[in-house]
DNA sequence: CACTAAAATCTAAACGTTTACATTTTATAA
DNA sequence: TTATAAAATGTAAACGTTTAGATTTTAGTG
């Protein structure tokens, strides 16, 4: 076939300049009437298709954003993906992902993608905090709206959670049950979510008087593998634990699998609160208690701030926002009074 | 700050053509060492970032892929986007993620917004299998590789699951546990999984001399609130089916609920069989019999295929593939041995 | 040294759109 | 009817890269 016909072959057909067409493609105005059908017949006929790409060397936008999470599979991320995605649809935006699985090598690599082909705004889940791997991002002045974790060495508008709040209140969940030994399967302590959750178990631990053994703390990675295996090692513990807090969904997953394997009853010899409300929590027997915390509109806000930020005059330096979403406790039956 | 550096601002700094340095960028040879030497001197110094939007343009291709699916947040989609993402990487492309949400409506959005950016091939799970609105694509020669479902008005390349065969063993398995009265939620018929599904519960049926009841065929939407809803309705049966066959994961979901709601005792009152293995499978007491497939092998299959299309010269017409994946029944203990 | 062939490098058009500024057309008022 | 202002439309440069064909430089041979 032959090539695709452009906006020459348009104006050409409908008698008129090709400034004259991209006033009625563009819905600019100030084309009489007349001139406009013959135009959009012109375009009818000949099916023409306007091309983004040229359009976006002249404008010097795409209309597109760019999405970095860790990890596609964990349940986290496809909720915070429709969020954004939902509300990226009605700005006109096409979302581009990229998923960096925990490295700053391959998420470094994404961001170099990204800016050579000139991404508009940038979410990103990073895969390493410190962050001085985004400085490509920032030399071609494309916002980026961190998501759960934050950036600490660029000023970027933060979407987070209440990760202290949340680990504070599912702990103290626990603690009113009368558990006074309590284990945390903790996230990576360079990560914000790690360390924050960390600091709520601490918090409440401390708040009651209570010993956090070292035995208890155990590093995971946000991974079920190694919710897994840190909650088998919590077998070999000097004074076992009574309960057990996971922070996050894949390393609770992980740790139901293993205390199955122990046998281990849920709910009666080991009590259990984990992050972040997944379809599993209902089903696990009993249903797990969760902190829970509002998926897409996550999401949505961040796109929000991103929108916002995408509009802006780059050059102007506006304070950076931080948004810290409140979590909230979902009671289910994995957790059982402690009769000591 | 001033204009990005563009390749004319390496041209002067290194004292050649455009053209020497684009051959230096692109690693073309044909460039005597001290010239590449002092080009990429200039490229440092400068902190010049090639502009792929430029490229695109001259070039014709803009190294991205479009995915579409009905759903992000069914949890097999993101592993078929792992799959993708994966094999993209390796092959320098991009990859731009739309969902549907089964809206033909909307699917035919976001067609016409990745013709006009230029993607270069798509890998879609249609919302509406007769594909006509996918015509856009074609008049483009964007090569399209169809995921799951499958596509009628087109010649496209395919990759299915053996969806007949797989719900025939899980049926089967149901039969040779001695049930004879089977309820099947289906997914929508005018789709291939939700179909051949169907078609292989009536296979299995038929071949053991069972009767199918019209009031045992529930007919979902792939979404959990149907599964859930149509379970339910289960109840009103004047003939109680002994065991229930779910032709997705999320009707899965709810059909779960729904027993666990009106306290039918899984595996025990009723067996229980469902198609696509998640997480939640080992969960449920007793923990679900499945069919299982591997969902990252669907799509890293899908972008070979889509790979082989985007480098082929698109006006030769070569014969349409279709790759059918053989799922298996991974036999938990959702399955009683019924009494009758 | 001269000639020739090969290698290296350069020139400038092309890709398809947008838009600033120029030109033409139209409408209105005197 | 003429003049002027406003509206409509046109012209051509710009965006930043790639590359075909031209030109220059270099290497090798007689």
């Amino acid at each position: 076939m032959t090539n695709k016909p452009t906006i020459q072959d348009v104006a050409k057909k409908a008698n008129v300049s090709v400034a004259t067409v991209s006033r009625v493609i563009n819905e600019q105005g100030g084309v009489r009437k007349p001139t406009e059908e013959r135009i959009k017949q012109a375009i009818k006929e000949l099916r023409y298709v306007r091309n983004a790409v040229a359009r976006s060397m002249v404008r010097k936008e795409t209309k597109t954003i760019g999405v970095i999470i860790p990890d596609i599979c964990n349940p986290f991320f496809p909720e915070i993906i429709a969020g954004i995605e939902r509300k990226a649809i009605g700005a006109d935006y096409s979302t581009t992902l990229s998923s960096s699985n925990e490295s700053k090598k391959i998420e470094s690599k994404i961001i170099q993608s990204f800016v050579e082909r000139g991404i508009d705004g940038v979410i990103i889940t990073t895969a390493d905090e410190n962050g001085e791997h985004l400085q490509p991002l920032f030399d071609a002045n494309i916002p980026v709206v961190a998501v759960d974790r934050a950036i600490k060495h660029f000023d970027v508008d933060t979407v987070l959670t209440g990760n202290r709040e949340g680990a504070y209140e599912a702990v103290r969940h626990l603690i009113m049950q009368k558990h006074e030994k309590i284990a945390i399967i903790r996230g990576p302590q360079d990560t914000t979510p790690g360390l924050e959750r960390y600091k709520g178990y601490c918090q409440a631990m401390e708040e009651y008087g209570l010993p956090i053994k070292e035995e208890w703390i155990c590093d995971g990675d946000f991974m079920e593998d190694s919710g897994y295996e840190l909650t088998k090692k919590l077998s070999t513990c000097k004074e076992m634990p009574t309960a057990i807090f996971s922070s996050n969904n894949l390393m609770s997953i992980g740790a139901i699998k293993a205390l199955y394997d122990m046998s281990w009853v849920l709910g009666k010899e080991v009590s259990f609160v984990g992050f972040d409300d997944i379809d599993i929590a209902t089903f696990t027997n009993p249903p797990l208690t969760v902190v829970s915390r509002p998926m897409r509109n996550l999401g949505e806000l961040a796109f929000q701030l991103l929108f916002e930020r995408m509009k802006q005059d780059p050059l102007v330096k506006n304070q950076k926002r931080e948004f810290i979403v409140t979590p909230h406790l979902i009671v289910r039956q994995s957790c059982k009074r402690s009769v000591y």
